[in-house]
DNA sequence: TCGTCATTTCCAGTATCGTCGAAATATGGA
DNA sequence: TCCATATTTCGACGATACTGGAAATGACGA
């Protein structure tokens, strides 16, 4: 990932609305969260949060597809990942005290079952 | 890290000159940059670097002290890892080949001396 | 085809952000 | 104290972003 990507992706993150409406996708998984009831769950006109859901997927933090009259968000989670590796990316050129909280991090994710299922 | 935070974290990050920024002080380390020496490698004037340093600053990523006539900029290591936390605390809802990939992003701070000296 | 539901696009008003010249502040040395 | 260096604050202009009403589009069933 390149600088200007990762802008953009934190540009889309960094808005209050959106935040949240991407965390709850996050939860929802592979199986995603149609347009209308996410903006029933936030308590935002739909079209605000159309408007605001084509930025994250103009990210490529988000895609779309869809389902009968609905249209299903869900996360593009080799994307979110992208942008969290070029953060850390840069971490490792001084001393080990900073890098070790980020491994801590990372062994949050064995709260399921850690299978070697790797993508 | 509440979302208020973490979406100031974000905003401060998601700017050209903030990113690139901040992602040399990453690599300085503890040991910091000083303003004018960030202002010349960036190539922006000193006057609009401080401000940018000043919304770092302000979002906790990074913090100041003085040397002299120069004043000295790190970051925050603690800051930076939970916001990156932040991001990442959801992502365990569902199936593991999720999470999978962050492990690996994690397991890119092997890369120098694995001590256990963590904070 | 017509009506309805779900979602998006268009648009414009408002608010917030980014930049940098100029002036102000802080430090150290003579 | 006076000067030079380093950095920040002030101020104002231009640019960009956010919101939501209204209209348009797409999908399904009758």
């Amino acid at each position: 990932m390149e600088l200007k990507d990762a802008v953009t992706g934190l540009s889309a993150l960094a808005h209050d609305g959106r935040l949240k409406a991407f965390r709850l996708l996050v939860r929802a998984g592979a199986e995603g969260i149609a347009a209308g009831e996410l903006a029933r769950s936030l308590e935002v006109p739909p079209n605000t949060l159309s408007s605001n859901l084509a930025i994250l997927s103009h990210a490529g933090l988000i895609e779309s597809r869809r389902a009968g009259k609905s249209v299903i968000y869900s996360v593009r989670y080799a994307h979110m990942t992208a942008l969290l590796q070029f953060l850390m990316e840069d971490c490792c050129g001084g001393s080990t005290e900073i890098c070790a909280p980020l491994k801590d991090i990372a062994l949050m994710c064995d709260c399921q079952e850690p299978r070697g299922t790797l993508t």
